[in-house]
DNA sequence: CATCATTTGTGAGAAATATCACAAATGGGG
DNA sequence: CCCCATTTGTGATATTTCTCACAAATGATG
């Protein structure tokens, strides 16, 4: 008895992670009942699965729960965060070798990639690593490691290890704190080492951020604003010796 | 003109970006248009925003376009697939480090971890890696290299030689072809170091395969049956002198 | 095989969303 | 400052989805 519910459900969540998205309708034809009991099926499954005005999709691309802590965190500064990253933008150059940086505001940069541009890209975070996946020109480089859930990278020595092999051309790095005096600073000190053999090893590298981190200070850190070609924030690039703390 | 039309399309990729779902109703009211200019905002950029039933969403997530290659793949014997893992599921101890292979198939495995185990779970493919960020109680090991579209997996020596400094109790291997004499097979080449090497490290290996795998032959050989401590299918866990090709 | 709890189907009215045509507003160029 | 192309708003109508109550069917149990 509960034994066909739950068969249907299991055929439900199959043809979902198949399809993405599937029409009441179309799930209720599909598995020969009526709508009524797909809108059913569907509510008394709420981990399994979302709905959205008559259409199924699996619950964790609607889920509001952040499959990491960055999702939190990604509304804040995002226009700021693109812009920046349009400007960034434009040091990437064909058939060279790109680090990117873990948290959201880089995350950013690799749809502005241009499409034609066969390049290597080099991270050690999901979300980047996730993006990077949907362009067909790149050839991805993860740095692997113990995975760190507040900015969904990993880390450790293998990953470290793994940057001798590669030569990158040029690097881009975020900061959640850039101090004139101090240099950039982060949140988590894991990240610290991976940054800094980055900036050790990269042709060049740049510092993106929006311009609310200007100004911070954080826990962590990993480099003088002397190591950057440039800071490049949603004004463009700035000259090093001009940042001020942002005028609001 | 037109900018004002920009302008309002990247405020709504950006609440979008931070919300994951609007309402239609909603966003007009965020960003001070009627519903109608949303829906034609919406309807101007398919590549940017999805659209179902009243719910503004990612595009990315009901894109049909599979971001890997796996999701073709992924409804094909999805039910006998997750069954297996059912019975695999039972090899998982708590505060035990597991091994996690790629492919569709060990995916469902991540789901059935018992909730209130905490483990260490050594993985080398997104689709795997991404499941298990959804899991509280899972430290994640990744193991880097280059990105491999097919299996959304990575290899490099950097990966392997992360190995040697794990302990891992139970591996989970998948394969494409089990064969009764020549052993386990799969498709793509640079999975084979890994998966010897898991084996040689792992206490104990298991086979996870649905049984359409059983009796085929795949060109990449990584191990003999006599490897594993059972083949374990929807059917349970197959004596390894009782294999047989599927009745159909 | 009769009983009971659970699951499933149906239909009608209520609510929401979709579509369209036309009017109003906006911004750039002469 | 006026004109024109584009963008935006409004309201009516058509379509779809939602909710609910009740009837029918199902499967387990004694």
């Amino acid at each position: 008895m509960a034994n066909r519910k739950a068969t249907r459900i299991i055929a439900l969540a199959d043809a979902l992670a198949a399809r993405r998205v599937l029409h009441l309708k179309d799930a209720a034809a599909l598995l020969g009942v009526s709508e009524m009991t797909i809108r059913r099926d569907i509510a008394d499954n709420p981990g399994l699965f979302g709905y959205l005005g008559g259409h199924i999709v699996p619950a964790a691309d609607i889920d509001a729960d952040a499959p990491y802590d960055l999702a939190r965190e990604a509304d804040s500064h995002a226009t700021a965060k693109r812009e920046a990253c349009v400007h960034a933008a434009r040091h990437i150059r064909p058939d060279e070798t790109i680090f990117i940086d873990c948290g959201t505001t880089l995350e950013y940069l690799v749809d502005l990639i241009p499409e034609n541009y066969s390049i290597t890209a080099v991270c050690y975070s999901l979300n980047v690593a996730d993006r990077l996946t949907r362009r067909p020109n790149a050839r991805i480089v993860m740095l692997g490691g113990v995975y760190h859930p507040s900015s969904a990278s990993f880390s450790g020595n293998s990953g470290l290890e793994t940057l001798n092999h590669l030569g990158i051309n040029v690097a881009f790095l975020s900061a959640a704190g850039v101090d004139p005096a101090r240099g950039a600073t982060c949140v988590h000190f894991h990240e610290v080492p991976v940054k800094q053999k980055v900036i050790s090893l990269a042709r060049e590298s740049y510092l993106v951020v929006d311009k609310s981190k200007i100004g911070k200070l954080k826990p962590a850190f990993f480099a003088p604003l002397t190591a950057f070609r440039a800071v490049i924030t949603e004004g463009g690039e700035a000259a090093l010796s001009v940042l001020e703390a942002p005028s609001g």
